[in-house]
RNA sequence: GCCAGAGUGGUGGAAUGGUAUACACGAGGGACUUAAAAUCCCUUGCCUUCACGGGCUUACGGGUUCGAGUCCCGUCUCUGGUACCA
């Protein structure tokens, strides 16, 4: 034991986690009682087991575990199975949680979670232990090498930390000279002169990172002028919690976690009495870009053996009376991201050589296709100044490159019209394609990523806002869908946002472009379209549900066109309710209507009146056994037993009963009819 | 593995247990125009039928219910979080 102890010493923690391979370990000659059947467990010494893991001895199940197998393997222990749905144990260890647990005395025949459950109640009973959850937090380095954040108050006497005594609290930045680090690597703080610590010990350099002042500043805005405390405890008591927490996917697991963590922390010192800082968390969505992908690779022509000639592959190109080999060294080879290209198989297009996907930038496409001048575009940008081939289903495209003018130049499509083996080199044959002869599209993959740089998918907010104005681009991201989606950007639907706030627009300046808003009172045709956009938004605010609040004003304004209503009395309070979604346009036309002083959103909200939406009539869907099979006009004021009657009375079931007798009439007031026969 | 969320047309998506596919994009057809832009109209889940119509459809399989995208059970897939966890 002394031997093994002494040897693995000599390896460090790195050693033993990247050796996997070695199976090391020495009988201690111990065992240990298990608590809960009392049969003795032997005790080994293992290096596989590492001190961070636990606190004291640790289990080893050899079933379960590739570890503990391997162990077993080597030393010829047993392996009892644990549970009946592990699976080639003469092979290796299962770690299943799934199924039953055998051998295993009380638990047996429980699931994973019921055993828990069963061993913790046992032990606890017994007095052998407790149960208990562990929480941990997230690993994040604290410290941060920069200027800006606050100073840790810690300092060193003899190499030890200490904490600055709370008198001397807070600590503040220190002035420094430049806002970069010293020459010998020390952060930004290092610079400072004469900061120290009661004038003789060095204060740690680094500062605190950007969420740990946000993770309680939202406490300080209840009260910001108290001299004395953080928040008074009147001020909390009258604030209570945060009403909303919006972020996004960063920050639900960084600075809302801190925030929790320092907010319950504040609660233990009795400083706050919620048992959370936040009552609602809405964690928005990231817009995706979609980024645009095709395959490329390299080919030669020429150029001594064919190990030298990259993937050993020539192309050529056939003429009527010629036969054309591209005569630079390298040709860039792009391949249409519908061409299936099933690497080294000879006699495909594929065999002249491997390829990688690479990014296209999205203003080269258009679609999902790259057209000729596209594809110049693009052969521009990537500066390869190579002669190019791109390769679609019928055939590929030649360009070539001229150093002269540094362009390249489309030379023509050929049509592919045979592949073979020459000089032990794949060739393929086109045939220079006639006029009418229509290249097939050359498609680029696209993808959903997030957007970057890099991926070359970055839509410019500004290059938007330019084309359909700040209310469109605000409109349209409400309008992609719910808040709290991932979704992908999608350029071509913001036109639908910005033609109806054109037409908006229009319901107030019909014709010629001058306000003709009218002051007739409006039909109930109009107020019925009104008040269910009030009715609806006030719900959709209520649930964050701005996409569908979005397809309300729509459903309004293709209405309201249809009515050719231009009436102040519609009109002003529609644009009241529109204004927390296209502020600009709102305030715009709040101004035209004659409110000179004074913003929109000061205007109040309008009422909502539910005797708007009564019709006379209700148009009842008729259903057979659940199935609907006709519409059925009744007074709205008709009531369930006189629309039965109605029905039965009716020729609904000669029609569509089926010669069956009637089982059951269910009647939904203002909704639905189902008859079950 | 565990925890959480999701799965509906070509696309983004809508739907207090009550007519699934609203609204929008895209696509197709048409009007206006010298032309384009802009605008407007029609069609557009799938299968079947000349048509009228009929059948099917909310990942898959069951269940509850007069009635299920919605509730319950199971399965699959995807996304996120988490763990070299024995």
């Amino acid at each position: 034991m002394d031997e093994y102890i002494a040897a693995t010493k000599r390896r460090s923690e790195r050693d033993r986690m990247a050796d996997v391979k070695t199976v090391s370990g020495v009988f201690t000659g111990a065992y240990g009682l298990n608590p809960v059947n009392n049969e003795p467990v032997p005790i080994w010494l293992a290096d596989y087991v590492l001190a961070g893991y636990g606190t004291g001895a640790v289990m080893a199940v050899p079933s379960g575990d590739q570890r503990d197998y391997l162990f077993a393997k080597h030393f010829d222990l047993p392996i009892p199975a644990i549970s009946d749905a592990q699976k080639d144990l003469d092979q290796q260890a299962d770690p299943t949680k799934e199924g039953r647990y055998i051998n295993s005395g009380i638990v047996n025949g429980l699931s994973y979670k019921e055993a828990t459950a069963t061993l913790i109640a046992y032990l606890e009973d017994k007095g052998l232990g407790k149960g208990k959850v562990n929480f941990r937090l997230r690993d994040a380095i604290f410290g941060r090498q920069r200027y800006w954040g606050e100073p840790i108050p810690i300092y060193y006497k003899d190499g030890t930390a200490y904490g600055v005594a709370e008198a001397d609290l807070p600590l503040v930045l220190p002035e420094i000279d430049e806002y970069k680090p010293t020459e010998t690597g020390e952060p930004p703080l290092g610079r400072a002169k004469d900061w120290k610590y009661k004038g003789q010990y060095e204060f740690e350099l680094s500062t605190m990172p950007g969420w740990a002042g946000s993770s309680w500043y939202y406490l300080r805005y209840m009260d910001p002028h108290n001299a004395d405390r953080f928040v008074s405890e009147e001020a909390e008591q009258y604030w209570g919690q945060v009403d909303l927490y919006m972020g996004g996917a960063e920050h639900a697991t960084g600075h809302l976690l801190y925030s929790r963590f320092w907010y319950m922390f504040l609660k233990d010192l009795g400083l706050v009495t919620h048992s959370e800082p936040f009552q609602k968390l809405i964690n928005q969505g990231m817009i995706l870009g979609v980024s645009e992908k095709i395959k490329r690779g390299g080919i030669t022509t020429s150029g001594g053996t064919a190990a030298a000639s990259a993937n050993n592959a020539h192309v050529f190109t056939k003429g009527e009376y010629y036969r054309h080999v591209m005569s630079n060294d390298l040709i860039i080879v792009y391949t249409s991201a519908d061409v299936q290209v099933p690497i080294g198989e000879v006699g495909t297009i594929a065999s002249l050589a491997s390829t990688i996907e690479t990014h296209v930038p999205i203003q080269f496409t258009d679609n999902n296709t790259m057209n000729v001048s596209q594809m110049i575009d693009y052969m521009k940008w990537t500066k390869e100044e190579r002669h190019a081939l791109f390769v679609c289903e019928n055939g590929f495209h030649q360009f070539a490159f001229s150093s002269e003018d540094q362009g390249y130049h489309h030379l023509n499509f050929y049509t592919v019209t045979d592949h073979h083996n020459e000089h032990n080199r794949t060739v393929m044959l086109g045939e220079r394609s006639s006029e009418e002869a229509s290249p097939a599209l050359f498609k680029t993959r696209p993808e959903v990523e997030k957007m970057s740089k890099s991926k070359y998918n970055v839509v410019n907010p500004d290059v938007l806002i330019d084309k359909f104005g700040a209310d469109a681009l605000r409109l349209y991201e409400m309008f992609l869908g719910p808040l709290e989606q991932f979704k992908p950007w999608n350029t071509n639907g913001i036109s639908g946002v910005a033609t109806f706030l054109k037409k908006f627009w229009r319901l107030f300046h019909p014709e010629d472009g001058a306000l003709a808003v009218t002051d007739e009172p409006a039909s109930p045709a109009e107020l019925k379209a009104l008040h269910r956009v009030i009715q609806k938004v006030a719900q959709d605010i209520e649930k964050f549900s701005f996409n569908t609040s979005v397809s309300t004003f729509m459903i309004a304004v293709n209405e309201l066109t249809a009515l050719g209503t231009h009436k102040r009395a519609i009109l002003e309070p529609l644009v009241i309710l529109l204004s927390p979604f296209a502020p600009h346009l709102a305030e715009e036309l709040w101004e035209e209507l004659g409110h000179a002083s004074g913003s929109i959103s000061q205007a109040a909200y309008p009422e909502f009146r539910e005797e708007y939406l009564v019709e006379a009539n209700v148009t009842y869907p008729v259903a057979l056994n659940g199935k609907v099979r006709d519409q059925r006009q009744f007074a709205a004021t008709a009531t369930a037993a006189e629309i039965e009657t109605a029905i039965l009375e009716s020729d609904f079931l000669s029609r569509f009963g089926e010669g069956k007798a009637v089982k059951k009439v269910v009647v939904v007031p203002g909704r639905m009819v189902n008859v079950v026969v």
